[in-house]
DNA sequence: GTTGACCTTATACTTACTTTAAGGTTTACA
DNA sequence: TGTAAACCTTAAAGTAAGTATAAGGTCAAC
């Protein structure tokens, strides 16, 4: 299968396909006569699993624990479920943060008049000195 | 004021500042005898400011827009809302990304058996082949 | 037989910094 | 007075995770 309708199959961009080559997060596929890649369903099966976990927020970095767990037959199923808690904990901490901002935001916008005239609490509250 | 004093005073790393003068963010400050950048107030407020626009989720080039229309006296409040409202948009959909992958992300942890036995439905669920 | 859709590589760009290297200056202390 | 630590400077490279571009080879259809 070329890498198009590897593509295609995936869900994956081409572009990102040779990049994860590049880093060596999936195998170098072999190639035909013409210097094409050409896939394998085991290459490709590497490939939807890494779209998967990109999609799940892991890091190019995690996905390579993940699949090296994955091609681990002797795994332990709490490195995973471990790999998997520390993510959730993360986005935890991530929408905490972002609703932090998005209060202090709206804050800042019922204040702000929102017509042709410069006075704006917005600014005024950025360019404030203290805090 | 040397720009250590300036970075504490701010929040911003040293190296931070430079980088913001580096990409023309902010006004080039004088230079001492010995070559040391010297701050006036106003180049502080401007680093200030920036701090604050960054720890609301501004980009860059954002804030680039948010500094011109704190230099400009004719500015529209409309304008500033606009930027913020826009702002407060993103986040929202970025929230709701999160929440997403968190869903996804605690259904699978609910059924990982999180022992020493190699299988995990976690590792399953990234391999399967379906979506 | 040539147009358009593929494929290849290498390199540069993106964001928002951080790190490193290599060196000059100032301050504190023995 | 010497020297060591703590500053300051610059330029260049590294980071994450791709995306874009250039320049070219290949293949399928009309």
């Amino acid at each position: 299968m070329k890498i198009s309708d590897v593509a295609k199959r995936t869900g994956l961009d081409a572009k990102t396909i040779r990049y994860y080559e590049s880093i060596d997060l999936v195998d170098s596929p072999p190639r035909r006569e013409n210097g094409y890649r050409e896939y394998s369903e085991q290459g490709i099966q590497q490939l939807s699993f890494l779209r998967k976990a990109r999609k799940f927020g892991f890091s190019i970095n995690e996905c390579r624990a993940l699949l090296a767990l994955w091609a681990n037959p002797n795994r332990r199923s709490a490195e995973v479920y471990g790999l998997v808690a520390e993510k959730v904990r993360d986005i935890d901490t991530h929408i905490l943060e972002l609703k932090s901002m998005k209060k202090m935001l709206s804050e800042l916008l019922a204040q702000c008049p929102d017509d042709d005239n410069p006075n704006c609490s917005i600014i005024s509250k950025l360019a404030a000195d203290q805090e």
